[in-house]
RNA sequence: GGGUGAUUAGCUCAGUGGUAGAGCGCUUCGUUCACAUCGAAGAUGUCGGGAGUUCGAAUCUCUCAUCACCCA
């Protein structure tokens, strides 16, 4: 049954990755060769509530790409797959589906073990989705593997086994006992949504139109005094006597806890008012709260008036100048980013607030954060409520900071309005709940990122950890040095609960199991800390954890430090810098010798993909649409490192073509019997045939192409030197060449010729597999009869030795003439269906032996009927200059004499172009005196084959002028 | 504000000092037995501007411009 025309990867597919799995082809060790070294990549978890999308695949595809080459190379091969569970992301899908259902409990009326129950069910049920869309790209991971960050914790079910949860709780004991980790009250990210911290790499700085306001704080008891602004030149360009201090602010509402005014400290306009105290001018008059004003170098005089509030408990800024000058720190708002409810009257909290401020209470003997400063009227209100009202009774008051109004003598118009700028801030959002997160004091754990990150910094100055490209090394370092503690607690319910217990005193007792906190507690009644570990630090685990850490697994001793880290540059700080931490800290030894960090897969136009935008290409259609081949193969071409990737279906739809080619190479080998009777032992062939002997060293320039372009995860490379090779040189030259040989040669031509295109064709299946696996595959099957499936084939090694100079030099002289042949008939209007006779009044004997060896196929592909020699060329005639050689086609008649010699005088001013550049430099002394010697040589045989190329055209020129 | 990168054919991009390239698109021609998801031929470049180093610069240095991303 003769092949079909296309490769059918709809339905072959499926078929090829069962045939895969079902073989074993990519557990553990699979092809490994007797003592062969490890390789091993552990592929970045996706969340257990992803779906692919293009990152993944291009992500994947890389680490397939090495993996099975590796695999096909005789290495010890893992790839290790897994998923992550996704603290907030999992949480906020299940209480989406429980919400579906009106008659469903929401998750705290269902509490927390029905709730991870729910959670459980749904990841049994829901959670495989992306396993089977990485299966459908062609990813060869090690599925029996497949490892889960939670899995082994508490209230798992059957099936979810595993070590994932010990060894997080035994790295976090650890460090506790260590010291490592320590829990504390500090200013952290807070999501008003989930109730929960984030970490600040969670947020995302989004610039959006904002306003600032300007509000005038009174001084205490009426005082004035002068406010002079200068110019730069230090004239007086305003003096005024004031009675207030100007403050401008975006977030009004935060006021109410304002613990100081701050002006740096070389602002003269303030001078004389620092260490006086201000007025906040909002809540219950009688109870105006007064505020000092100090010093610090937060600052800026030269922004808004120079003067700052600062909001200790709500501002990131205002929290270490707080800290720096002691200024007491009042919680404003609760959980849910409403203005709090809780405390005493406002009246009472003020009084205490204002003792502070007037130095007859101290604050560091009482917890101010408990202090309630909302006044009543503003208690329960969400947060931009509160800031509408705030602003409104300001204004109402007088107190804010009034300008000319532009519309000033219009009907109803004031002549002064409140002074508001209308001015893009940065204003933070959470990246899952897309609402404004607030700085929040709470209590927290952290860890004491500080105390570790040494070792890490160091693994990748010292080189035993490479960062590609280079450059992101700095985007590493940068970080590391800069390290804040990383907050690791989160108010959710999924996770892993942190190993926490505490008396009734407060007191901790840190410990991997219940049992042995109440053992260090004695009899005392144990309560745990409710709170979970942020989903990255278990994640930050992942090279140990998957291969079974804290067991001495066999794994654990093979695989461990893996090889290759494949990761998006987005999560160098998530991931990558922390799984170096962690297990630098943890078992002393870097987790991957080489991280290769890749870019963003945008649309053509260069945008990010993003659903509101309508922009995104679904890995899945376009498989459906293309196969998997082509999206690998296009991911795989465009990998330059470190450049964003344009995708275009236009460019997939080439790709996918090029698939067609190989497929249809070889099916003209199949329908030509090359496969009969093919009985490879895995040796190169050695033909005599020129042509054969020249595709051969091709094949031998290809692999070692590949081979290079992998190693030095030059993906891009790879990719365009077999779609170069494959269709440039299989396809366009050896297929067409081998026709004669194939169907007129001799019986030994014939057979010779049918076993070097199996090999040639063999090779190309085998080089290209691991980028494209199942065209390959189904090929490699479809051909002949093998011992192995594709997938574990030997990967080749020959190399140079193949390569032979003469054949070579042959097959480029026969080459260039044929596409002279072609080039020249085109343009002179020869039809293509003609067959015309060739003379030659010239040819040197490797240019008539050459002719004598290829005859046949010159003829064929030039559509050429007859090659003898002439004294001289006749009228009407074609030039062709070739190296050793000037032929020509007679055609009489047939040709315009004019257009002929615009033809050969457009080659040669062409010629002579480069002629002249070449011989400038001969000519330069210097460049003969100090360029390399090879150089000099290189320059100075190509003058004189185009000096002899141009004399031929002149010649002809001349010939053609004669006759005209 | 700090950092990083980009600027090469109509488009998307390779190209680490020695003859400016690929794919797509475009034009013309072509159904001869692998392939029209094809073949043949062709056109298109001040390599962002300027200066410098060098025998020689798309490539190295400086500078300017524009754009993008990351961090504050």
């Amino acid at each position: 049954m003769p092949m079909e025309k296309t490769f059918d990867a709809a339905a072959a597919e499926q078929r090829l990755y069962d045939a895969w799995e079902k073989a074993g082809c990519f557990t553990a060790g699979a092809n490994a060769k007797p003592g062969a070294d490890t390789f091993c990549i552990m592929i970045p978890p996706p969340n257990v509530t992803g779906s692919l999308h293009m990152g993944h695949a291009f992500n994947n595809t890389l680490q397939d790409i090495l993996v099975r080459w590796h695999r096909m190379r005789g290495f010890d091969t893992l790839w290790q797959p897994g998923q992550d569970h996704a603290g907030i992301a999992t949480q906020m899908v299940v209480e989406r589906e429980l919400a579906k259902d009106k008659s469903n409990p929401t998750r705290r009326e269902m509490g927390r073990e029905k709730f991870l129950e729910k959670v459980w069910e749904w990841k049994q049920h829901s959670g495989g989705t992306i396993i089977n869309q990485l299966k459908r790209l062609g990813a060869s991971c090690d599925w029996s593997r497949n490892a889960f960050t939670m899995s082994g914790a508490p209230g798992a079910p059957e099936g979810e086994d595993g070590n994932f949860h010990d060894a997080v709780i035994r790295v976090f004991v650890e460090m506790y006992n260590k010291g490592l980790i320590y829990r504390g009250k500090r200013l952290v990210n807070w999501d008003p949504h989930f109730e929960t911290a984030i970490s600040d790499l969670e947020v995302e700085n989004i610039e959006v139109a904002g306003h600032m306001w300007h509000f005038k704080y009174p001084l205490a008891g009426g005082e004035t005094y002068t406010y002079v602004e200068k110019d730069e030149d230090g004239n007086v360009i305003l003096e005024e006597e004031r009675d207030y201090i100007s403050i401008a602010t975006t977030r009004p509402e935060t006021m109410l806890g304002d613990g100081a005014v701050a002006v740096h400290p070389s602002d003269e306009r303030y001078a004389p008012i620092v260490g006086k105290l201000c007025e906040i001018p909002v809540g219950p008059k009688e109870h105006r709260r007064l505020i000092p004003i100090i010093t610090d170098e937060y600052p800026d005089p030269d922004f808004g008036s120079g003067a700052v509030k600062i909001t200790g408990a709500h501002d990131f800024n205002d929290y270490g100048v707080a800290l720096r000058n002691r200024i007491p720190l009042y919680v404003l708002m609760d959980t849910k980013g409403h203005m709090r409810t809780d405390g005493k009257p406002y009246a009472e909290e003020a009084a205490l607030a204002r003792a502070i401020a007037e130095g007859h209470q101290s604050a560091s003997s009482i917890d101010t954060t408990a202090v309630n400063l909302v006044p009543e009227k503003y208690r329960g209100l969400d947060r931009f409520e509160a800031r509408k009202q705030v602003i409104a009774d300001i204004t109402a008051e007088g107190l804010a900071v009034m300008v000319e109004n532009p519309k000033a003598g219009e009907e109803g118009e004031p002549d002064l309005i409140p002074f508001v700028e209308n001015k893009p801030i940065m204003q933070p959002f959470g990246d899952r709940s897309k609402v404004v997160i607030e700085p929040m004091l709470t209590d927290q754990w952290f860890v004491d990122a500080e105390a570790i990150v040494g070792p890490a910094l160091d693994a990748v100055r010292d080189g035993r950890t490479q960062i590609l490209p280079e450059r992101d090394r700095k985007v590493y370092f940068h970080w590391l040095e800069n390290i804040e503690p990383w907050c690791i607690s989160r108010q959710l319910w999924w996770g892993h609960q942190i190993p926490v217990w505490y008396d009734e005193d407060g007191k901790e007792y840190c410990a991997a199991t219940e049992e042995e906190a109440q053992a260090m507690a004695g009899g005392k009644t144990l309560t745990r800390d409710p709170d979970v570990l942020d989903t990255w630090f278990s994640s930050g685990l992942w090279p140990i954890g998957t291969l079974g850490w804290p067991e001495k697994t066999p794994e654990l001793e093979k695989y461990f430090p893996t090889d290759v880290l494949i990761t998006g540059f987005d999560i160098i700080f998530f991931w990558v810098a922390r799984m170096m931490m962690m297990q630098l800290a943890v078992v002393d030894q870097i987790p991957f010798h080489t991280v290769y960090v890749h870019a963003l897969v945008r649309d053509e136009k260069g945008k990010k993909m993003s659903k509101s935008l309508g922009n995104v290409l679904d890995p899945l259609e376009l498989i459906d649409e293309f196969g998997a081949d082509a999206i690998r193969f296009t991911l795989t071409a465009m990998a330059a490192m470190g450049r964003d990737l344009k995708l275009s279906t236009q460019r997939i739809a080439g790709y996918r073509n090029f698939g067609t080619k190989l497929w249809n190479a070889a099916r003209f080998a199949e329908m030509n019997g090359v496969f009969e009777n093919y009985n490879p032992d895995g040796s190169s062939p050695n033909p005599s045939e020129t042509v054969n002997r020249w595709i051969v060293g091709e094949t031998a320039r290809v692999r070692a192409e590949v081979d290079e372009a992998l190693a030095a995860y030059r993906f891009n490379d790879a990719a365009n030197a077999l779609y170069a090779f494959v269709w440039g040189k299989v396809c366009d030259w050896y297929v067409e060449f081998s026709k004669p040989l194939l169907m007129d040669g001799t019986p030994e031509q014939q057979a010779e010729t049918r076993a070097t295109m199996a090999w040639v064709i063999d090779q190309c299946l085998i080089l290209l597999h691991p980028i494209m696996p199942y065209i390959t595959e189904e090929l490699w099957g479809t051909l002949g009869k093998r011992e192995k499936m594709l997938v574990h084939a030997d990967w080749p090694t020959y190399g140079a030795e193949l390569i032979d100079a003469d054949a070579d030099r042959e097959m480029n002289w026969v080459i260039s003439l044929i596409e002279e042949v072609r080039s020249a008939r085109a343009q002179m209007r020869v039809p293509a269906s003609a067959q015309v006779p060739m003379l030659y009044t010239e040819l040197d004997a490797d240019g008539r032996a050459a002719w004598d060896r290829n005859e046949a196929l010159i003829k064929r592909l030039a559509r050429i009927d007859s090659l003898d020699a002439a004294e001289t060329m006749p009228k009407g005639c074609i030039t062709i200059a070739v190296e050793g050689g000037t032929l020509g086609l007679p055609l009489e008649g047939i040709i315009d004499v004019a257009a002929e010699k615009v033809r050969l005088e457009k080659s040669l001013g062409k010629l002579e172009k480069e002629l002249g550049g070449l011989q400038g430099r001969l000519k330069n002394p210097k460049f003969v005196d100090s360029a390399p010697e090879d150089v000099v040589e290189e320059t100075r045989e190509l003058a004189e084959a185009k000096t002899e190329e141009a004399d031929k055209l002149r010649a002809a020129l001349a010939r053609l002028a004669e006759l005209a």
